[in-house]
DNA sequence: GTGGTCTAGACCACC
DNA sequence: GTGGTCTAGACCACG
């Protein structure tokens, strides 16, 4: 079992995110074959159903493809994924600053924060 | 009714992050009097035991004192708000950089992403 | 306001157990008069209510009398203080052992932790 | 209904205090399953709400983890179980103990006091 | 009036 | 099946 009980966030939507995040970091490249629903199920510890709504999932967002006995896979069109990267990169930029603001931080303390944080690593 | 539904996040902790935003910005001060269970129900439009949990896991926070018969109040302890407002801007920050990392972003995209961000508002 | 507002035992409860302390240790003797019940409400922060409670119930347990017009007094029967401080301890160590059983503990631990706790200080 | 109403202590306390119990007994076990909510509810003849109260409780003390979906169970981790053991035998302890000073006993009273009770059994 | 606890019964997501 | 959340409405002790 490779996953984080710990956390309320839904088993399939951890695993979603987690694949994604190979994807726009490139390590699985547009057309690539994903796992078959049984082997991620092992790999995860987690039950062939979490996976299947996992593909479902991926499908309904346009990242990946069911080809009838073949497999799923990721989709091959490199313009959904360049998309995917912008989406997630301004959707997450977005919220974070918004959360910000309402905690009454200021436009300069956000960015300060954000770059201290980061040279602290 | 004044919370958000089409979110999954537990009405009660909607309202916990509501009440601490409002301490941190200051619109809450040390010792002021929150609104009676019954009252803030009406207020939110939610069953009176939804306030009372917020409440006591406020308490178990550190976050809020009840005084019996009385009803319940922000902390008396500045430092404890000084600190509520650190963590929060810590862990918010945080788990915002770990998420764009994990997306596979560099430290110099992340910080242009929100300085973009934040001047065009 | 002399009493602990953080534990959930009722105050007037914790008001009588500090009196009937100060009683079988020695403190108040038979006879002596109590404060009055406007007087111990303000010396103990709390709703003359509550004290004329605590009056109540040392009455009950025969511990106080109140005379009218004058006021309420320990009891003037000795023999009743010498038999509530047997009572107390009694009391207190039975539940106290019968709570450690309960817990698994053996008789030689409980005394053990007893002694050596008692001698760390 | 197996709690004890003429105790003025919450029946959650009740049973997460019994519950511990049997854990620091040993007649429950590191990793061992505990009754689902419904059944325990059953099992005392109490509403399934007041057990979700308990198990909550004892999964922030962690003393239990609930897996989604498959139940709650008693930590896997036996040192918690041990420090429990100790946490709760030293509270009893020292409760006891500024209990009985706070009366007047002196230390040599009480352990007398402790012992010829323990004999009498 | 206040908070604290409890019951009854419902709906949800997850496995 | 499991736990998690929520509503509705009740009763209690306390000030």
């Amino acid at each position: 079992m490779g996953h984080d009980f710990h956390t309320n966030q839904p088993i399939y939507l951890q695993i979603i995110q987690r694949l994604c995040r190979q994807i726009i970091r490139g390590e699985l490249g547009a057309g690539d074959k994903l796992p078959s629903v049984r082997e991620l199920a092992v790999q995860m510890g987690v039950n062939p159903n979490t996976v299947q709504r996992v593909y479902s999932e991926m499908e309904r967002l346009q990242v990946a493809e069911t080809k009838r006995g073949l497999g799923t896979f990721v989709t091959e069109k490199e313009s959904r994924l360049k998309q995917l990267r912008e989406e997630l990169m301004t959707e997450q930029i977005s919220s974070f600053i918004s959360d910000m603001k309402e905690m009454g931080f200021t436009a300069s303390e956000i960015v300060e924060g954000v770059r201290k944080t980061l040279e602290h690593e």
